[in-house]
RNA sequence: UGGGGUAUAGCCAAGUGGUAAGGCACCGGUUUCUGGUACCGGUAUUCCCAGGUUCGAAUCCUGGUACCCCAGCCA
């Protein structure tokens, strides 16, 4: 990583520390562990910056490693797009890609191990008569009749599920633990479920699939994981995790640890709601720009640092959290700033014909590319009688402090001469369709002489502006939690303004840009060529996020 | 009503017995050919509440309160 690790201590990461500083771990080797069943979100962002991070602050390691124990929901393309994500991210992960369902056979020898040593049972119960022994949160379970079957009737019993003799949920494996725990993860968890379903990875090769209880920390222990770093709602599988641990003649002996899940204002961060907006076609696919995703946020225009700097930003505890999306707004901001070269475009397209510049006059300017990067070079910017500002550049009846466009007030074009407003025509409807001004043309590079001109605007040639597509977006809901509500579906908080889409004029030097390529569009905000719609000629532009508007904000708040 | 957790500013979050870091947001100001950026300054006599221990408590003890997670053959 090429940002400066500032890293803020947490918890975790003081643990890995005093672990290795007493000798408990001679390495640190964590994993981040997505089952491939949808794309990676933000929140997900999250886990891989602490699980690489730490791996890469110690000089350990960080396996990806996919926890597929479930064919059924899971696909190959999230697979593809979970591997893009993390390398887009950043991080590369210690050798090849690990799955769980590589560990099966072995899952399957260690199943048998605990049917051996009478900690494991075959059980004839259905879903439902399990559920019903399981007992409730405040009353104990009872053991199945099934429970005491002998090793040699399990084993056999177990094998045959393997062979495919069965029918799904006609019989499961279970860990025979205790079946009055108050935690119920402990009540005699299934470990092996029959699914005659085709796997991803593993083909047709098993019937049974085990439970992600029994595959994880076994998995954990096989790649000598250290510290096996998961969400807080994991917590209550803890004593489970070790339990397996302490029944197996595993490699290794991880060590879990919890945290608590991202919460981001004015999103959802659930892949099966994300998977919802996704099917309903709310939005247009995983990687829609509006979609907290990775790959979202990356058409959208984020940059990988700008995620491991908000991921950085919100630190890591175990406290409940929902983080103002203005932290991420703020991290892609600042990033921009000081990397995305500076274009201007006309959003909101006004005609002005400046009066005293002859029709054939053309004026190249050459200016900066970024106003404090000069290795970003320089761009060629013509003028001509005919530009293009933008309508809210201009107020015929202008509020105290309005230092724009007005009747008979000076403005001037940024990078090029102060002009003022002589006459303001109308269309049939009375409506402004543009306006004559006059240029002073001794203000280019100076002040004009006795006179300050305080407001500057974006502006572009007629003659020579392309077309662009602007796509504005903005949040996909319209309040700060659109899951809090239990009996509110959060789909009534959906945001119907949240993609307006804009025919802007572009300066010239925007014809030619490249997919995924970056620019602040002066005085308006940060935006970015869209990766699949951008053509030669035609680039479409998504806009990430806008520039702070100190001005619409003080408006605004004297309007309400 | 069982078990497991969490409470520090509007939002994140340091802090681990010695007198409340930092970031976001917000409010002022300076600079500015982006009402942007940058820079300067302001914003918790108080850490969920109530008692207690101590010279001294956000940190220790006791008792409350609020919120989150758990009853998938999901992860």
């Amino acid at each position: 990583m090429s940002d400066e690790s500032t890293s803020a201590p947490n918890f975790i990461r003081t643990q890995v520390r005093e672990d290795l500083e007493a000798g408990r771990n001679e390495t640190v080797v964590t994993r981040f562990p997505p089952e491939p069943n949808g794309f990676l979100h933000i929140g997900h962002a999250k886990s891989i910056c602490l699980n690489f991070g730490l791996a890469e602050q110690f000089g350990g390691r960080c396996n990806l490693r996919f926890d597929d124990t479930n064919p059924v929901s899971e696909e190959q393309v999230y697979i593809d797009s979970i591997r893009e994500d993390v390398t887009w991210l950043g991080f590369q992960w210690a050798g090849e890609v690990r799955f769980a369902s590589n560990y099966f056979a072995q899952l399957h020898d260690w199943a048998c191990h605990l049917i051996r040593q009478g900690d494991a049972y075959v059980d004839d119960l259905n879903a439902e008569e399990i559920r019903e022994y399981r007992g409730t949160l405040t009353e104990p379970g009872r053991p199945s009749p099934w429970r005491d079957r002998s090793p040699e009737e399990n084993l056999a019993l177990f094998e045959r599920m393997r062979n495919g003799e069965f029918a799904e949920g006609e019989k499961v494996l279970r860990a025979k633990i205790d079946m009055a725990s108050p935690n119920i993860n402990l009540r005699d968890p299934v470990i092996y479920r029959i699914r005659h379903a085709s796997h991803h990875q593993s083909g047709e090769q098993w019937k049974i699939y085990p439970s992600y209880d029994f595959a994880h920390g076994q998995s954990d222990a096989l790649e000598g994981v250290t510290h096996s770093i998961c969400t807080l709602e994991f917590e209550d599988h803890r004593p489970l995790y070790d339990w397996f641990l302490e029944h197996l003649p595993v490699p290794g002996r991880p060590r879990q640890y919890e945290f608590a899940r991202l919460n981001l204002s004015y999103t959802v961060t659930s892949k099966r709601k994300l998977r919802m907006l996704v099917e309903r076609g709310i939005v247009d696919g995983w990687d829609d720009p509006r979609m907290p995703t990775i790959a979202g946020l990356r058409r959208r225009g984020y940059t990988p640092a700008s995620i491991r700097h908000f991921c950085d930003m919100i630190g890591v505890t175990r406290a409940d959290s929902l983080v103002d999306i203005q932290m991420l707004y703020h991290a892609i901001r600042s990033d921009l700033e000081d990397n995305a070269p500076r274009a201007m475009c006309v959003l909101k397209p006004l005609k002005v014909v400046l009066t005293n510049v002859p029709d054939e006059h053309e004026e190249v300017f050459e200016v900066a590319g970024h106003p404090a990067r000069s290795d970003m070079g320089t761009r060629q910017l013509p003028l001509t009688r005919e530009i293009w500002i933008d309508t809210d550049d201009f107020m015929e009846e202008p509020p105290k402090k309005y230092f724009r466009l007005a009747p008979g007030r000076e403005v001037r074009l940024r990078n090029a001469y102060v002009i003022r407003c002589d006459e303001v025509i109308r269309d049939a409807q009375g409506e402004v369709s543009e306006l004559h001004c006059s240029v002073d043309f001794e203000t280019l590079g100076k002040n004009p002489e006795g006179r300050k001109v305080k407001g500057v605007i974006h502006w572009v040639s007629a003659a020579h502006a392309i077309p662009v597509e602007v796509r504005n977006y903005d949040n996909l809901f319209q309040v700060e939690q659109p899951d809090r509500d239990r009996d509110v579906d959060f789909l009534e908080h959906l945001n119907e303004g949240s993609l307006e889409v804009v025919h802007a004029w572009g300066e010239p030097a925007l014809a030619d840009v490249s997919p995924e390529s970056r620019y602040q569009f002066e005085r308006v905000g940060y935006f970015c060529a869209d990766r699949h719609d951008t053509r030669p000629e035609r680039p479409v532009f998504n806009r990430t996020v806008s520039l702070k508007d100190s001005w619409a904000k003080a408006q605004k708040r004297q309007g309400s």
